[in-house]
DNA sequence: TTAAATCCTAGTTTTTTACTAAGAAATCAT
DNA sequence: ATGATTTCTTAGTAAAAAACTAGGATTTAA
């Protein structure tokens, strides 16, 4: 039930490129630098931030990335979901109705259970936005807790 | 962000319990047979089951597993987690102060996303217990739904 | 024209998952 | 007692997924 590095360092490069919304494209070797991930892995990453319209890039020298949208219209959830394919913790949750494997999924008592926990996921990530992190790491730089985005790998 | 099969073979191993609770040791043979799973395979999932007090055995010829408590004192959220560790989209928030990976993680934008989706897993998890996942199944036996457990790999 | 950047795809290494296999130990039924 | 049945334990393995690396093509500002 881990995320991978794609969903966590997508976060991050998002978050990154949120704090600096509006100061026109920012490249990629500067956030890779900044978060300490490899630049030809998070062009593996944006590239489908860009496709599902969530970034806007800028080719050539002194290109780089921007956020195709202000930070309060883009959630945790989509950014996630884009990188990461639905955040549910079984295949059968998210199935078109088509490609049902199971023949007792009518109902199924595990069935509701992980549909259970999709929902609430999806709650969790959907109600939060780029915004409440930004504000969510400002409030915090104020009282003087130090405040950034985890080494964590 | 997917269980694995521990997990959800697991589940349906103890669920499959928890039908047959009272009736004395079940054999994994018929378990594995039920619920279409490797017998070799349910063994190890068993095992840490039985380590944390969750089900008893009994060795020899007609012997076999049952569950150590009621159904209404085991929950999914207990089960879930002897078989795939903590429920959390990353190991930092389940991390001892000790082993700490992350300089900055006093306070961390991420971090905390990833805490409110664990709470709110665990919280899910933790509030159905294998008693519920009966009643589920039988309520819907009555009024003529098919209700059962999912072939789903 | 050159340097800096995105864009794209193929390949590779590492890790994890999902088993398989096999044998030892226990115990019931005959 | 003996054999069948079952738990128990560990080692190994095959397949899949994750996490990158590498490199070249394209674009564009300076």
């Amino acid at each position: 039930m881990k995320l991978s590095t794609r969903g966590r360092y997508g976060l991050k490069a998002m978050f990154d490129l949120a704090l600096n919304y509006g100061d026109g494209p920012i490249s990629l070797t500067s956030i890779a630098e900044r978060q300490a991930i490899s630049v030809n892995y998070l062009e593996q990453l944006i590239s489908p931030l860009r496709k599902a319209g969530l970034v806007e890039s800028v080719r050539g020298a002194q290109g780089g990335y921007m956020l195709a949208k202000g930070p309060t219209e883009i959630t945790v959830g989509v950014i996630l979901t884009t990188l990461e394919g639905p955040l549910a913790p079984t295949d059968c949750v998210v199935m078109d109705t088509e490609e049902e494997v199971c023949d007792h999924s009518r109902y199924c008592v595990t069935k509701v259970i992980y549909e259970k926990i999709y929902e609430s996921i999806t709650s969790v990530v959907n109600s939060i936005t780029l915004q409440h992190m930004i504000d969510d790491y400002q409030t915090n730089q104020e009282s003087l807790i130090i405040s950034s985005i985890c080494e964590c790998k």
